[in-house]
DNA sequence: GTCTATACCCGGATAGAC
DNA sequence: GTCTATCCGGGTATAGAC
């Protein structure tokens, strides 16, 4: 449980978590310095006294969907490890993955088609967001990176509604699970 | 080969052509309206003339996407036929579509990232782009799904630069390839 | 089929007063 | 830290003349 704030102010913090209702609850093009002035009650040029730009807080949103998805996946790994290998590893971490990215469909969008600001993020982050699905796969990078574009093309198509409807996605999940468990 | 035209005047079929090479060169944030008319020499309420709105526009370029895409697989489906046997066809496959995205990743992204015009696509053409995985898939749906969100996993997260720099892609397709097939 | 002119709305961001 | 006022740019789209 990683402390999320990065030494922001309080009142910063809390333009970060309106940012995030605003998106999550209307998508990224609603995502405005006007929009979310209106929602915390001041005007849009306060916001510039306690963000630079209107890219610094999208970034504050990214390391949010970061930290959040480490612990999801981290949660998971641990309660795989807990059971004493009752439940496979892999099949926890795809359902962990899946249940964070549907759950916040437009967070995962922000963080995940627009360029990555590596540079800003927190130190060590991305890293420790992709240890849990390198660890399944017994530290194997081509692996672990083939797993993830598996479990990434399923949640953007899924999220993008590009599968027939009425298609049964669990199937399809369980059908890419065989093919990397076995 | 297949008519892309789809009825369109001679003039309305330039707008398009510009309007795609406008995308491939500067991305979707500089597909609009008044650009558009600039490369083509017009003012920009011109463009109304032939196309009810810049939506339609769009839903041409990603048609001409999905066209496109359709053919390379089939010809990657009939040049692996016609080597009885030599090469692999989901290596074909796999190939060809990693190809066609990378050479117009923001054609691949305006038809990837956003909704998808089901209605205004030509009749049977989204099936058509899927039917090549789907044969070599022998059918399976729920095996052709997983294996098109790996592709399309692996294409986007290469296209948005996500994975470490340097990072050995080739590799993880064939190990995304060695799952699917063995 | 193209033009000019324009309406309308939205965005990010800054200056300077309080 | 918030405000008002404002700049500057951009977008889609329409009306009406030629």
């Amino acid at each position: 449980m990683a402390d999320q704030t990065n030494g922001r102010s309080p009142r910063a913090q809390q333009i970060v978590e309106t940012a995030r209702a605003l998106l999550e609850e209307e998508g990224v093009g609603a995502l405005t310095m006007r929009r979310l002035a209106d929602r915390l009650g001041i005007k849009a040029p306060s916001l510039y006294k306690h963000f630079p730009d209107k890219r610094a807080v999208e970034v504050a949103l990214i390391s949010l969907l970061f930290e959040e998805l480490a612990e999801a996946l981290e949660a998971a790994e641990a309660a795989e490890a807990d059971s004493s290998g009752a439940r496979d590893p892999l099949t926890e971490l795809f359902a962990a993955y899946r249940t964070y990215a549907l759950a916040h469909p437009h967070l995962y969008r922000l963080s995940t088609e627009g360029p990555l600001p590596r540079e800003a993020l927190p130190e060590g982050l991305e890293e420790r967001a992709a240890m849990p699905l390198v660890r399944v796969c017994d530290g194997s990078e081509h692996l672990s990176r083939a797993v993830w574009a598996f479990a990434h093309g399923m949640v953007a198509l899924e999220i993008h509604g590009r599968f027939p409807p009425g298609a049964d996605l669990d199937k399809a999940w369980r059908t890419g699970l065989a093919a990397f468990s076995g």
